[in-house]
DNA sequence: TTCCTGTTGGTTTTT
DNA sequence: CCAACAGGAA
């Protein structure tokens, strides 16, 4: 795991008196740590020690008496950076911190709100719905509202509407015309729409959390002079990842003493896709009279040339507070391009470095691989599979997002919460027991006429004549088990309960009946819930965790290579960093560009920025010349990202030299002319935006040259016989795995596999 | 209600 | 090309 440890090593500079959380800071550091009052910005660039400051600077507040851990309020993006902010102060000032608000701008924004839910319509026991259940909400009211969802799809409205909450805008904030055409016109009835039910249901989702803040804030000063006086010093981590509503939420409750200390950086703001507002970051001195700005710009990660790099591709951008970063360590190797023929051939050379790393008795884990995009890790896992590399991709599904997961929770949370539709229409049907789409139909028909929740409306339905017998008898059934299990939720321990409803649910038993392979993890998943849940006080408390908390604890998996995409990636570091798929289109995203314009290249060579300042001894970049893009074969030119990377701290290998029988060609300049030569396309780039026009249909590959009945030999399943030939895939009758579908590149002649 | 087939679209992701 | 999903048939 050592590649995931940020650094903790620093020198220049350094105070060596004091105490010892001020040990080793450089100046600025000091700088930033000591300014304790008034609104301060830390721009601190990839691995200048932020960290280090930021905790410093909590633990100075704290010892020196300036503020109580009652009176700070620490605000992260992520649980992950909360836990680790936690730890380490508490690490540096020798004991566990009580009483600390730090969390995640939603564990905290819930936390105010189920304080005073009743002031925005709410009841305290409201529950925070996920992704899965808002889009699930949005669907059934874009079907009340007739609409085609086809053409309208729930994904759609749902995003319009986590943006316009983004920027802290309720449906009264709006107009019609707000959402040009999206559903006709409709989108913001949607929006009222979705926002009523919400009420109803006693829920809210992630962005009504700080949207009922705001609300409560501004509409009743006596409860935010109450927060003003709780909280005399504010502190926000990754502040140019924030949204307005985050940026509204600070500022008021910074305004009454504005102590406001935000860290971040300008050039690593890569979420913008998402409402991240770069705007917050970039205007802070006028948002925040008075502010001063502290830049922390000696790093300590990388070598210099990685540094030089970075720097001079960043520089590119035209949006930026600007810094300098600068370092004492020595100018180390210089940046690998590699220009390859395919993505193939890119996933061989990964393969083929870590390998010869790996004999240079470089841990795996100080090696990762970073993709712009999920359809990347394919083709590198394939080569890294056959290698035999251990490997282990970041960033999968997670645990609370798995289906027998939700199922659980949402068996707890229609106990906790009678009034919880969602919930109750995720288990009403699961395990099976003979309710149909007909009989929901009526429950929710039921429901809507007489404005009251599913379960209710269910307890009655089961009393009248108007299901089927067999339905009425399952749902009566089921609505018993859910009476009979509350009252187990007063008197027995949460985690019992679980168990109790899982087992007698009949959910344990039609996993055990399930023959399919995943059926056995997913009931070890389930009795790792339950055991999880050990750690809460109660069932609410274990609930707010699952709302708000996503990741899974996974057991160290040991020295292994780690892949992953670049936004992933940010925040970690590593010794020797892959970086593939740097071809226009690909890297800088087509998309990207297509509809974020120049603000979108600009984001896009952020995350390149991101990707290079995670090395600290090398980076490797790669480049192909032809890629397969939906199935189709393109023919890619390098990204215009390459070209920004100064000749000097570069060394460029052009493999495509070796099909013209020349070797590889070192230096960048070499590779570069020879690259010309042969790709007149290459020179002719324009820096324009759109690069629409640039993506050629190239030339299907040459024919495979097997035929029926060959003998191949493939790597995976061994010898066979091919049996048909499409295109460059082949349908192989293997020796000993029967019939399958391969590439021709996976395979090769008998004759010559010996 | 499940299973199969045709259609469609395909960046990044936390809470 | 392939995965996810919707809609129809058994």
């Amino acid at each position: 795991m050592s590649g995931l440890e940020p650094n903790t090593v620093q020198s220049t500079g350094a105070v060596s008196y004091g105490p010892a959380y001020l040990q080793g800071l450089n100046a600025p550091q000091r700088e930033a740590v000591e300014n304790l009052d008034g609104p301060l910005l830390m721009l601190a660039g990839a691995g200048t020690g932020k960290t280090r400051a930021l905790t410093a600077r909590l633990a100075h507040l704290l010892m020196t008496g300036r503020a109580t851990p009652g009176q700070i309020l620490a605000v992260t993006f992520t649980n992950k950076a909360a836990r680790e902010m936690r730890e380490r102060v508490a690490r540096l000032i020798g004991r566990p911190t009580e009483g600390w608000w730090l969390g995640t701008f939603h564990s905290l924004a819930a936390r105010i709100l189920r304080t005073h839910a009743e002031l925005v319509g709410l009841k305290s026991t409201f529950t925070i719905l996920d992704s899965d259940d808002q889009i699930r909400l949005i669907k059934q009211v874009l079907a009340a509202m007739d609409v085609d969802q086809k053409r309208w799809p729930a994904r759609l409205v749902h995003s319009v509407i986590e943006r316009w909450k983004d920027k802290g805008l309720a449906p009264d904030a709006l107009k019609p015309a707000d959402a040009g055409d999206v559903l006709g016109g409709r989108m913001l009835e949607a929006y009222q729409t979705y926002q009523n039910r919400l009420k109803t249901l006693n829920c809210c989702d992630f962005g009504d959390l700080l949207l009922h803040n705001l609300a409560i804030f501004t509409k009743h000063p006596e409860v935010l002079a109450l927060y003003h006086q709780r909280f005399s010093h504010l502190l926000v981590d990754e502040y140019q990842d924030t949204n307005v509503a985050q940026y509204l939420w600070l500022r008021l409750l910074a305004q009454a003493h504005h102590n406001l200390c935000c860290v971040g950086d300008d050039d690593q703001s890569i979420y913008g896709w998402r409402g991240a507002e770069v705007g917050n970051i970039l205007r802070f001195e006028t948002d925040f009279p008075g502010a001063k700005i502290i830049r922390l710009e000696q790093n300590y990660r990388s070598t210099g040339n990685i540094l030089a790099a970075a720097s001079g591709l960043i520089a590119h951008n035209r949006g930026r507070l600007g810094k300098t970063l600068f370092t004492e360590a020595d100018g180390g190797d210089p940046i690998i391009v590699e220009m390859v023929w395919d993505g193939e051939e890119e996933a061989r050379q990964i393969g083929d470095r870590i390998e010869d790393l790996r004999r240079a008795k470089i841990p795996h884990s100080e090696m990762a691989i970073l993709v712009r995009a999920g359809f990347q890790m394919r083709e590198i896992e394939d080569r890294l599979i056959t290698l035999g590399l251990p490997y282990r991709v970041i960033g999968g599904p997670r645990f609370y997002e798995r289906a027998e997961i939700r199922d659980a929770v949402a068996f707890l949370r229609i106990i906790a919460q009678p009034a919880d539709d969602l919930a109750f229409e995720r288990i009403i049907n699961t395990p099976r027991r003979g309710i149909g789409k007909a009989t929901i139909q009526s429950i929710h028909q039921h429901a809507r006429t007489t404005e009251i929740p599913l379960t209710q409306a269910a307890e009655g339905l089961v009393q009248t004549d108007e299901l089927t017998s067999r339905a009425r008898n399952s749902l009566g059934a089921l609505l018993k088990d859910l009476t009979r299990w509350r009252k187990t939720a007063t008197e027995a321990p949460h985690p019992d309960l679980a168990q109790i409803v899982l087992d007698e649910s009949g959910y344990t038993a039609m996993l055990q009946a399930d023959k399919s392979p995943e059926a056995a993890g997913r009931l070890e998943n389930l009795k790792e819930l339950v055991a999880g849940m050990e750690e809460f006080e109660s069932l609410d408390g274990f609930l707010e965790h699952v709302a708000l908390v996503t990741e899974a604890e996974s057991t160290d998996p040991g020295d292994t290579v780690f892949l992953m995409t670049l936004h992933a990636a940010k925040g970690l570091e590593f010794d020797h960093v892959f970086l593939p798929g740097w071809e226009e289109g690909v890297f800088p995203n087509q998309r990207a560009l297509d509809d974020g314009g120049v603000a979108g290249l600009e984001e896009e060579r952020r995350l390149a920025y991101v990707g290079l300042t995670r090395a600290r001894k090398r980076a490797y970049v790669f480049s192909a010349a032809n890629r397969r893009v939906h199935g189709q074969w393109v023919n890619a030119l390098p990204s215009r990202f390459v070209d920004e990377l100064p000749n000097e701290t570069v060394d460029a290998i052009n493999r495509l030299s070796d099909e013209a029988g020349l070797g590889p060609v070192s230096g960048f300049e070499a590779a570069r002319a020879q690259f010309l030569s042969r790709e007149p396309a290459f020179a002719a780039r324009a820096m324009v935006i759109d690069g629409s026009a640039r993506r050629v249909q190239s030339r299907p590959r040459p024919a495979t040259p097997y035929v029926i009945d060959d003998r191949i030999f493939h790597q995976k399943f061994g010898y066979g016989t091919v049996r048909s030939v499409d295109n460059d895939k082949l349908t192989i009758d293997f020796d000993h795995s029967g019939e399958k579908r391969v590439m021709d590149s996976f395979v090769v002649a008998a004759k010559d596999a010996g």
